[in-house]
DNA sequence: AGGCGTTATGTTTACGTAAACATTTGACGA
DNA sequence: TCGTCAAATGTTTACGTAAACATAACGCCT
């Protein structure tokens, strides 16, 4: 800036001026600064003028994967909203573990980013004090079964397994299957599975089956956890994923062995990736707005929206599947 | 820090020393500031570290889209990569636009990020001579078609094209098609099917019917295209989609109206992205290296690997499909 | 012509850290 | 006992910017 400030022949502080826009400065001025930052190849230090006070406009965004597209979109979502207001998110990947997520959002904090938005509401002690003193906006996505930090939009996860146990109930199937991926360490499958769980009892049905695999979702999972399940256990009439990925899996897996869906076997995923509308078939999934929960987080911890503080549920809608 | 250094009756100067484990700090007071950092939850201000020299443990990453899974995984290996010396990748979406692609990168320069991973070879000049100016370590992943501002990791498009024309004039085809997406403006797409087509006439074949949509790549874009195609063109005895989500809704299509492939028609993605492997069927494809490119590419602007200036060809594998 | 308000520009200082340099403390040998 | 040297700690300063304050230039009215 010195340097700019030299070669227009002004001072320091009325390059500083032209650069933001800050009133009262002569046409004349602001065309030789403009003439020489262009001449130079001069980029502010934003770092400076961060630690003058200006607002960074940076955003910590601490995801548990990128292997499952939900997160790709939720981050989609976010970037989209935050390039519209020229603020970027610095990125980081938890793989489902809070420890590992604690210490990413240590080191964004660092940056004095201006907010933070972070998955789930489950987090270490030290990670909800820190936050909560540093002062940055917080928002927690995905999920709104607990307490949030300061403000969360998600789905409640609860529900979302009780009503897909309600349809499939009401649809005639009694034994079912959970196959799953991550090895329970997604909690929000977690709790699906358990407010499905219980209301498939009630329901007098049951999971007859059940498996969990440590590994990353995928659709090659699926389909290798659809058929041995298929190997292992008999009458069972439907199936419900932890996630699409899985459940697409089991789709291909039924295509390729001719196993009749549902007729043989119902599938249910979660989330309705985009992909699912290209298969040969329609399964049973629940819409969740990934790409919408990405969004107004973003526009909540950019400073877009006002004070909405507290647990903001988005709507989650059960889509059915072809009856066969 | 200087509240770190009253509670711990020490002066600021040590409390730095002991946060940067900088030698000569007795044991008894490393105690006392470990103590009053966690007491009052203090974190370092690496803003100020980086303005006195210290080396910002930032990249800036610039994209052309997160709805190709290609980018996703590119990104995976570069935050893994990064995680592994708690560095943190800054995020930008270029939507294949070099406009769009200089303005992030000034954006992010201005934070003084010790590294910078661009897709492509194609940029303004002013991002060339500014990013050299400002003396960052810059990568430029996806293509080596072209000249390199520092190093270029990628794989040949013209030569995978090439390659691809090649597989499928061998296996008999004749009269193909090319379905793409992004209209046009993906020009590692454009490379790789000029390269294509050129060989395709060579071997006496012909590119009978072209249709490149305005739309982002999806599954559900494949199985339109492909739709289109089939009902437009009679004839035709191969596809080549500019990539694998296209390839895939493609296939899906077949499966829906019992065309045999590659019976029928012969079908050629790009990519191999690791879910084809679950479709109930093979179709061809080239792997391309990229979760290693990112990899590559953020150990090279982390510093983690000494000069490697110039272009770095990796290597991308034709994968047949099915023969039927 | 003189005073006054407005517009345009300049000067000083602080943000939080770390490098460079300065000082204190203590152990140890002569 | 004193000098010496290393280890431990403290002091000063600069990084690039912007807020706050200070000053200069210029019309405009009486």
């Amino acid at each position: 800036m010195h340097d700019v400030a030299a070669a227009a022949g002004v001072s320091q502080m009325t390059v500083s001026r032209v650069l933001r826009g800050d009133g009262n400065v002569s046409e004349d001025v602001k065309a030789r600064v403009a003439a020489a930052v262009a001449e130079l190849g001069y980029i502010q230090n934003r770092l400076a003028s961060v630690q003058r006070g200006v607002e960074n406009p940076m955003i910590g965004v601490v995801l548990p994967t990128l292997k499952n597209a939900v997160f790709v979109e939720v981050l989609a979502g976010i970037n989209d909203t935050l390039s519209k207001v020229n603020m970027r998110p610095v990125f980081g990947v938890s793989e489902y573990s809070v420890e590992l997520e604690e210490q990413l959002v240590r080191d964004m904090l660092s940056w004095q980013p201006s907010g933070l938005i972070l998955a789930g509401m489950e987090h270490t002690e030290w990670l909800r004090s820190s936050v909560v003193q540093s002062g940055v906006r917080v928002a927690e996505i995905m999920d709104v079964d607990g307490q949030a930090i300061s403000a969360a939009f998600g789905i409640s996860q609860s529900r979302a397994g009780e009503e897909m146990a309600d349809h499939l109930l009401e649809r005639g199937h009694r034994k079912f299957a959970y196959l799953g991926s991550q090895g329970g360490s997604d909690l929000r499958a977690v709790k699906r599975l358990a407010a499905f769980r219980a209301r498939i009892e009630e329901g007098g049905g049951d999971i007859v089956y059940k498996e969990v695999s440590e590994q990353p979702s995928s659709m090659a999972l699926g389909r290798e956890l659809t058929s041995d399940c298929l190997k292992n256990i008999q009458g069972c009439d439907a199936i419900y994923y932890s996630n699409d990925d899985l459940a697409a899996g089991g789709l291909m897996h039924c295509i390729s062995h001719g196993v009749s869906v549902p007729g043989d076997i119902a599938l249910a995923g979660f989330n309705d990736l985009p992909f699912l509308s290209a298969l040969p078939q329609r399964i049973t999934t629940t819409r969740t707005p990934r790409y919408e929960m990405g969004e107004i987080a973003a526009r909540f911890v950019s400073g877009q929206v006002g004070a909405v503080g507290g647990v903001n549920e988005l709507p989650a809608e059960l889509i059915a599947g072809e009856t066969s």
